[in-house]
DNA sequence: CGGCAAGATTACAAAGCTGTCAGGTTGCAA
DNA sequence: TTGCAACCTGACAGCTTTGTAATCTTGCCG
């Protein structure tokens, strides 16, 4: 099983490299956009990471290759921080995900898993889980403990968020990108707004909760014994 | 590959099996809630047509045991007109589809087919489609000839019933029961408000329109040539 | 060609959603 | 213990969504 890394800087490259080897994945490393396209085409990867900017082709490029050769290979798009726009034209080609880059380490590693669980199925998955939390993209709809909860639009993005990420601290900006498309402006609380009022629908009538706060780092969504 | 029809009412049941038979499908017929549960644990069925209202056991009640035992047989419910109750507790229990009676075969037949074919891929759909209109459940977003749309809830949950029957003309009161939960009461216009809406984000703009109206009859979503 | 009923269109208002803000709490470090 | 920063909470206002209602248009039948 291998994983193909598209990347003209050599830094963020070899960290990527390394960082992936000491995790015990086999990676091929490619800096130049039109190898990387030829590569990413022939070569048989279990998944590719592309940088959108790149020398030869641009990450968008291949990937557009990559699906229109009907390959169905997940791709983890890199772009840089301030490119909302980069996002979702990635997405919108048939990236599976993304990271804004500069990135913490174990948050590519989750990525990386989980795209490599959810390619090996091949289905995408329907529902998302946590104890008796239990999230139905297809219906959009959130029960706990059997019981019909609903959500706001932005609750529901929030909470998807969450449970796609559980176990993990997210940080404040982190949410902000992904929930709200915003880059993080700590002058603004509609994170803490939206937090509570997520808690008020499916935690503060329960007596585990599920939604905890990390002073100084974020928020996690996790079932903590009692 | 057969069809079991859990059914106490002689005049339902048998119009529902002539009909069946006649458009080719096996059938078996039982009017007994607890032999109906049995059959259904037991024979190998690629559908369960399940009433609600049944001696012995209900409709809910073989569901639920049919889901606990680890079966994931396709189900059709038939409920009462009014029971909205009765749709939601349904589906909730994991029936597949459900359909309101009185009902047209027509109506029953694409059902019963779309259920069968699903059930055959296993998967669920994630994707709706017609001509250059896309449709995607998962991240519950539109487009047209690649271009983003952004719907409403509302627009959104009437887009995609217009989508899963596309081809059929759809009545006012079905559209009603679907979208709205409601018995369809002939003093609002809300649908007709709902498909102007619509028609302004998905048709207006494109030379090719998708939605019609039948008049005296309702609304269908389809391709037409001009 | 009228007349009428079905549907389209527009305007409006109520309800819900979402962000801001102004205090109030809590946890941590000096 | 005290002070501060981080976070929580409730109220409010602007905006969006969604239903109602009034008016206009269209297709159909006599």
């Amino acid at each position: 099983m291998k994983i193909l890394i598209v990347e003209d800087q050599p830094k963020t490259g070899h960290y990527l490299r390394q960082g992936l080897s000491e995790a015990g994945f086999n990676t091929e490393l490619e800096a130049n956009g039109t190898t990387g396209q030829h590569l990413a085409l022939t070569g048989d990867y279990a998944l590719l990471i592309l940088d959108v900017m790149l020398p030869g082709r641009s990450g968008w490029q291949i990937l557009q290759a990559v699906r229109s050769a009907g390959l169905e290979t997940p791709v983890l798009f890199l772009t840089a921080r301030d490119a909302v726009e980069d996002r979702v034209k990635g997405l919108e080609l048939g990236a599976d995900d993304y990271l804004v880059k500069p990135f913490a380490f174990s948050e590519l590693l989750a990525r990386v898993r989980s795209l490599l669980r959810r390619g090996s199925s091949g289905a995408q998955e329907t529902h998302l889980q946590l104890a008796d939390l239990r999230l139905d993209l297809l219906r959009r709809r959130v029960e706990r403990s059997g019981k019909r909860i609903d959500l706001t639009a932005k609750e529901f993005s929030l909470l998807e968020l969450l449970l796609r990420r559980q176990g993990e601290v997210l940080p404040k900006s982190l949410i902000a990108s992904q929930v709200w498309d915003m880059n993080f402006d700590s002058d603004t609380n509609v994170i803490e707004v939206a937090i509570r009022r997520l808690r008020l629908k499916i935690d503060d009538e329960f007596p585990d909760k599920l939604i905890h706060t990390v002073r100084g780092m974020g928020y996690v969504l996790e079932e903590r014994p009692t």
